[in-house]
RNA sequence: CUCUCCGUAGCUCAGCUGGCAGAGCAGCUGACUCUUAAUCAGCGGGUCGAAGGUUCGAGUCCUUCCGGGGAGACCA
């Protein structure tokens, strides 16, 4: 293998540049020199995308906790990950290699590389083409270096997967940070970078697994069943809300995907389960915000034989332990406040906490008298707004920001929640309630209601509020409401903002931040025409890359042009450049692109 | 949808009242056997988001558009 070192002699690198670039024209100078060095390690034997199996006996974490205890450890491992920064110093270097749980330190020394006289795997293969970004495993011990790092001596490694772009190099010591990757466009847009670089993004998304799991758990041990309910729906329901609409082609007929899945639980408590519950992706066609996506997932759980009074125990009890189970307290730093999830939570009704915010009593006001408290707090209204509309306003205006400990607000005006029951004693309410926690709705729930002739009437008058222009009001489930007439047990439903708990409990501040993929607007790609559609019109292939090169992109933008002056532009550089084609005629020009 | 800020090298960012596109890191070449934001020497790398306009001259000024952030509106 000493012929390869003669045949890589430095300093001749870039004879290959060309020949590569003509793939495409738009890779940068850096991924030009490592698809390079794909070509090199192949030409070397060395596939630079192996199939098998690379068994690993460690991972980065389980070293740095245990070999501090027990030096005796770790004699003999295999691990595996991406290169994330080299220190090369001559015939030794230090390399960052990251796992999943996290980053350590490498320490390659050519000797014990390449025992033999044969040095190219170091001096070659492991300095020249390997670059930060490329996946390797690696053999060796673990020891800790003169500066004290636990580091792993590589006996021997592996080239397991070769990077073809230049990844974001982050440097930190000492928890400052160099260069960190920021820009929040590309990192939404190119999640895999982001959960390259940033290592709290990938906690951020694991905590919210945990979440996810913390509450399944909880429910499980209660004996409620997960269940699936259709996100096709002929009829959306159980939320107020627009939906997106699709089209199903041998049924020809219009499916909505689901806002909510609450109709279809209810049908399963008629059925006779006595406790469902699903995590539900719904659909909303809204505008997006920090707080805000197309797509969001709820939990929703229906319990037969309980109350609103009995399903707001449940959610502090289930919401503190979440946070214990993600972070050992029911303390929980968010911004710049400190959320205690230690129940009880305090709890007032929603006129209680108006009087309380503005010192108004609301409570025997009818709708123009509303409208005219509504005016004067400043709150903005509209026609189509009934009483309940305006309460809520009201509420959302003065009250909700102001609630930072997870609170629970009662009973609801009926008008704005046509799925709730009647309240049990105050006339115009229903047994509804929300926790609002850092100044934002964290789930709403309510004692369902099951008298199937009082929820014909509310979705009438459902029906009424879409005349008067409300986009959002429901739509008349007939089905639903025969299931109703067959009797459902009275029942407690709950709907909980999954990520909307999950920014509370990783302290982010938008939900663009607990979703891997959030919504965006679709990348703009620049047209380029292929080569074969350059050449279709009639120019010889050695003209393509002038004609790019003098800014044509597409033959569209060709078509636009002024066919003698770009004859002579192309044949004047066809001068300059020297190149062994034959000139072009103007009067063929014109013709080509005018075909 | 409105207001506002931003878009310059692979990443982070300078670039003044308009005058030859810059730095650090990353990359390339070379030196260096325990470094750690490794270091040292040298070199390359750009459609300044796009299109118009003003100007002898535009990264810079004006208009429009595209994309993004923030704040609101709508909305949970």
């Amino acid at each position: 293998m000493i012929l390869c070192i003669r045949c890589y002699p430095s300093g001749k690198k870039s004879l290959n540049l060309q020949k590569i670039n003509t793939m495409s024209q738009e890779l940068s100078e850096q991924e030009q020199i490592r698809r390079n060095s794909l070509q090199e390690l192949t030409a070397l034997g060395i596939d630079p995308y192996p199939a098998e199996t690379y068994e690993t006996n460690v991972t980065a974490s389980e070293i740095l906790e245990d070999y501090p205890n027990n030096e005796k450890l770790f004699q003999d491992i295999s691990i595996a990950g991406r290169i994330m920064g080299r220190r090369i110093m001559g015939a030794a270097a230090f390399v960052e290699l990251q796992d999943p749980g996290g980053k350590i330190q490498l320490y390659f020394k050519r000797d014990d590389i390449c025992p033999g006289e044969d040095k190219s795997a170091y001096n070659i293969v492991f300095k020249r083409l390997l670059d930060i970004g490329d996946i390797i495993g690696v053999k060796g011990y673990v020891f800790t270096t003169k500066m004290g790092e636990i580091t792993i001596h590589v006996k021997e490694y592996k080239l397991l997967s070769k990077s073809l772009k230049p990844l974001p190099v982050v440097k930190e010591k000492d928890d400052k940070v160099w260069d960190a990757f920021t820009d929040p466009e590309q990192r939404y847009r190119q999640r895999y970078l982001d959960l390259i670089v940033n290592p709290e993004v990938r906690s951020t998304f694991i905590k919210r697994t945990e979440l996810v799991n913390s509450m399944r758990s909880f429910l499980n041990v209660k004996g409620y069943l997960e269940v699936e309910t259709p996100i096709l729906q002929p009829l959306y329901g159980g939320a107020a809300a627009r939906p997106f609409k699709t089209h199903h082609n041998s049924l020809d007929m219009t499916l909505y995907l689901r806002i909510a899945n609450e109709l279809y639980l209810k049908r399963l408590i008629v059925g006779g389960y006595d406790g469902v519950y699903e995590f539900s992706k719904d659909f909303r066609n809204e505008g997006m915000s920090r707080f805000h996506n197309p797509e969001f997932t709820q939990m929703e759980l229906y319990v037969a034989y309980k109350d609103y009074e009995w399903m707001m125990d449940l959610v502090e009890e289930m919401i503190e332990k979440i946070a214990i189970d993600l972070h050992g307290t029911t303390k929980v730093k968010v911004g710049e406040n400190i959320i205690d999830f230690k129940r009880p939570w305090k709890r007032y009704t929603m006129l209680g906490v108006i009087r309380e915010y503005t010192g108004i009593d609301i409570s025997e006001m009818d709708e123009a008298e509303l409208r005219a408290t509504a005016n004067k707090l400043e709150v903005e209204t509209d026609p189509s707004m009934g009483k309940g509309k305006l309460i809520d306003e009201i509420f959302g205006e003065t009250c909700e920001a102001k609630l930072i400990q997870p609170t629970f607000i009662t009973d609801y005006p009926v008008e704005m929640s046509p799925l709730a029951k009647k309240h049990r004693s105050e006339e115009g309410l229903v047994e509804r309630f929300e926790a609002i926690c850092n100044g934002k709705e964290l789930c709403n729930a309510f004692s369902e209601l099951n008298d199937p002739l009082d929820q014909r009437r509310r979705f009438e008058e459902q029906l009424e509020l879409g005349k008067r222009g409300d986009t959002e009001s429901m739509v008349l489930d007939e089905d639903f409401l025969r299931a109703l007439e067959y009797g459902m047990p009275p029942t407690a439903g709950l709907g909980i903002g999954v990520d909307r708990l999950s920014m509370i409990m990783t302290d982010s501040n938008s939900i663009q931040d607990v979703l891997f993929f959030p919504q965006m607007r679709p990348e703009k790609k620049q047209e380029v025409s292929s080569d074969e559609e350059f050449i279709a019109l009639g120019f010889q292939p050695e003209w393509v890359p002038i004609l790019r090169e003098k800014g044509f992109n597409t033959v569209e933008e060709l078509k636009q042009a002024n066919p003698n002056k770009l004859a002579n532009d192309l044949n004047g550089l066809r001068k300059k450049k020297k190149l062994d084609i034959p000139a072009l005629n103007p009067a063929k020009v014109k013709e080509w692109i005018e075909a």
